[in-house]
DNA sequence: TAGATTGTTAATCGATTAACAATC
DNA sequence: TAGATTGTTAATCGATTAACAATC
């Protein structure tokens, strides 16, 4: 239930778990245990049970988990049916990519604008959503108050960008900028998408 | 200092140490000790010496790190100068933002091909590399011998591919689709970079 | 009821932190 | 030399796995 802190290695495993269980479901998969589950993922039918269970049981003795039920719980715990408001700052190759290929309500979120510099891209829209001038985006956060924000800006502005819109009052960043934000004290959460370390991982271990 | 084996923990963190090292070298500081590190870094100072000792001391006691001679290190562990050839397997507006926005040789790495189905597509160059048919993949790979593959592809597809690459001798691959790949048996590694999960995550955390 | 499988406690394993002797 | 800081061992902490009673 509530109460006890959930660590972070259990938050990012959940993901993972709703997109097996959301494919059983959508193959009308009726019931799934623990031990079948971890098969499945690659864990131990004891981690899926534990994982669960830091949100309180959501499956039956002598049965295993209805997937629906189970598909339902998570969607929950991650909020994916909450159609936050997110906005992007940086319409160059990889905000565009973002734009026109992510399902965003996939995750639970709705892009409602896009902000850029440059003025031949203010005014357009790109896949339906409107680009809009660095200028306006104080007072677009301030009175809009989209949820998230997402920085596909050049890395050099990245930081005085974050600060101002906490300062103004986002939620939570999601950071493709590859530096690292140090939002000292404040409580936004920022999830970075750090491709170079990705990448310099795979060199590692090939 | 090989033998023992590394931990992913250690390894994950070597790319985010290289970044703030290589800061420090662009800066000219000569050198850095592990307590100032960590307070840059948000680390503890023993996890930094642990960290580096996993590959051999290369610090001096008291002076701490010389800053060039980290940076080399680490470069070479992660084999950062290497040079490696990468090809990418569809040119989509995700593909297309890798090749115009990412820095391959930062991280080691050339592109050398991309592929991809459409045959307006093929011929063309994007960022200066030539995109050629799906068709001429496995001669490509068998022949030119590419270290990694980067897959851009649309999901459906993406595991049939994987398995390909990897019958044809792929050794590492950097994964964009959003699916596991289950490369069962084989030794190929594979870093995923999943934009779904990311955000889910950050939705969770607001 | 008997069999299956959970929820949960206990045991194990690994990663992080603390401590300190070695040494520059 | 004295002060600083490493390399490394030991202690702690947290996460994963195993075990099993509860129960559907």
């Amino acid at each position: 239930m509530e109460g006890k802190r959930i660590s972070m290695a259990v938050i990012r495993r959940m993901p993972r778990y709703y997109r097996y269980v959301d494919e059983l479901y959508q193959n009308g998969t009726a019931r799934i245990s623990s031990g079948a589950l971890a098969a499945k993922m690659g864990l131990t039918a004891s981690q899926v049970r534990q994982d669960f269970n830091c949100f309180g049981g959501f499956g039956q003795q002598g049965y295993g988990y209805n997937v629906e039920n189970l598909r339902a719980s998570i969607r929950e715990i991650l909020k994916l049916d909450c159609s936050h408001k997110a906005i992007i700052i940086g319409v160059g190759n990889l905000g565009r990519a973002l734009m026109t290929n992510f399902n965003f309500g996939q995750s639970g979120f709705a892009l409602a604008a896009a902000f850029d510099v440059k003025k031949e891209l203010q005014g357009i829209q790109v896949a339906g959503v409107p680009v809009l001038s660095m200028e306006s985006l104080q007072d677009y956060v301030e009175h809009k108050r989209p949820d998230i924000a997402i920085l596909t800006l050049p890395r050099q502005f990245a930081s005085q960008v974050a600060a101002d819109l906490c300062k103004w009052g986002i939620r939570g960043i999601w950071n493709f900028t590859g530096v690292d934000l140090h939002l000292d004290g404040l409580e936004v959460p920022v999830e970075n998408v750090h491709f170079s370390e990705s990448l310099m991982t795979l060199s590692y271990r090939i």
